[in-house]
DNA sequence: AAAATATCGCTATTGACATACCGATATAAA
DNA sequence: TTTATATCGGTATGTCAATAGCGATATTTT
């Protein structure tokens, strides 16, 4: 029918429409559980409170095919969603620096969802190390690369003090990682390939803070 | 999604500013403390990475100004940058749900930096109800509205499950809350007047495992 | 079978932010 | 004193995503 959608497709995913995927993907699952064969896109806005243009241009660019009156075919859609997001197949992850936050994300049931699993976890802290956190076993950080390339692990949860940041990503990014989930504050500088993802709290909470206070 | 409504009144900070803010005062604050008097904008973008015009405007924006070949007086900026952010004077919050992360959350130190402390915590089982989590005494969700008020408490930061998340958020503003923090997946619907600022896992994630699963 | 309607899919416009460019000015050097 | 230079401040351009509008099409209804 149209081959530049099909030419275009590996890569065409505005970074936007990746981050509000699982979101449609949740209320997909809702609407399949409630025994949907087929999802409209406007009934998904109306449902997630965004605007109907914006949903639909999203779904659609997951590539499936979807009929007018119909809507989208409730499995297929749900299935390429989850493809493109690459959680139909388990990744692993390491976790490095398990103080406060790390403990929290090696205790975070909803991973699971997401098709991710800390294989396994590491720390400078000789205090820390040999100890068993939900289930996952705190290794020396000497022990990070042999562990990382046997496993052929591709990604790294980054949970250590900021000054550590960006020694520790160093020593990822020289193991073999492909991509970086930083909980730190700091911004790490990685060679080209290597895909960092910064969750930091305190640009998070800036918006809102500044916000509360500058209404008064 | 639409706080830029709101944002429009005194100062109109572009968001993406008063994000990268606290990257900024961490630097600024660095500086200070080796000694500095005066701060460059094209030593900050080189420090932290940023483009300089990019730095520069950021800056400018704070109000400050600055001298050509000095750059901006050290401690003035300090001052309206930390002001602009609402982080000179301590800001109280609430956390409703002490599970894995609501717990890690407690126990995080480096808020005060940004002033805010968690002045109570609430949960609905009632198992949590009564313990003492990092210093703070977790109250049943029934004391959530007295308490609130009796404060003055502005901010509430929702750890909650994502079922819990609408139905705690709606208590939250009863109670007068007027920013929320939301660590859960659900999209909040709040009244004008309430700020959401989310903290999504699963929409970070979703960047990281598209890219990494994207290219091999 | 024909009309009505809901939904998809495409293109154009808008708007916000980042980037680039250029002039103004204060400090330092000659 | 004069010249050079680094830095600030404003204006203009480009880019990307959100929004709006319109035509196409399949399903339902009469």
């Amino acid at each position: 029918m149209n081959e530049k959608n099909q030419l275009a497709r590996p890569f065409a995913l505005p970074l936007p429409t990746i981050r509000r995927y699982p979101v449609y993907l949740r209320c997909i699952n809702e609407m399949i559980a409630a025994g949907e064969t087929h999802i409209s896109s406007a009934v998904v806005a109306e449902k997630l409170g965004l605007d109907s243009v914006l949903a639909r241009k999203d779904i659609a660019m997951a590539g499936v095919p979807g009929k007018p009156r119909r809507g989208y075919p409730a499995r297929e859609l749900q299935a390429a969603i989850t493809a493109a997001l690459g959680w139909d197949n388990s990744t692993d992850a390491v976790l490095v620096g398990v103080g406060s936050l790390g403990n929290a994300l090696l205790g975070y049931r909803g991973f699971e969802e997401q098709s991710l699993s800390i294989a396994a976890a590491f720390d400078a802290s000789p205090e820390i190390v040999g100890k068993t956190i939900h289930g996952v076993k705190v290794r020396p950080m000497a022990d990070l690369p042999r562990l990382v390339k046997r496993l052929n692990i591709r990604l790294g949860i980054l949970t250590v003090p900021n000054d550590a940041g960006q020694p520790c990503a160093d020593k990822l990014v020289a193991a073999g990682i492909r991509g970086i989930w930083n909980f730190t504050s700091v911004r790490l500088s990685v060679p080209d390939g290597v895909i960092v993802q910064n969750v930091d709290l305190a640009q998070s909470l800036a918006v809102l803070s500044h916000a509360i206070s500058a209404k008064r």
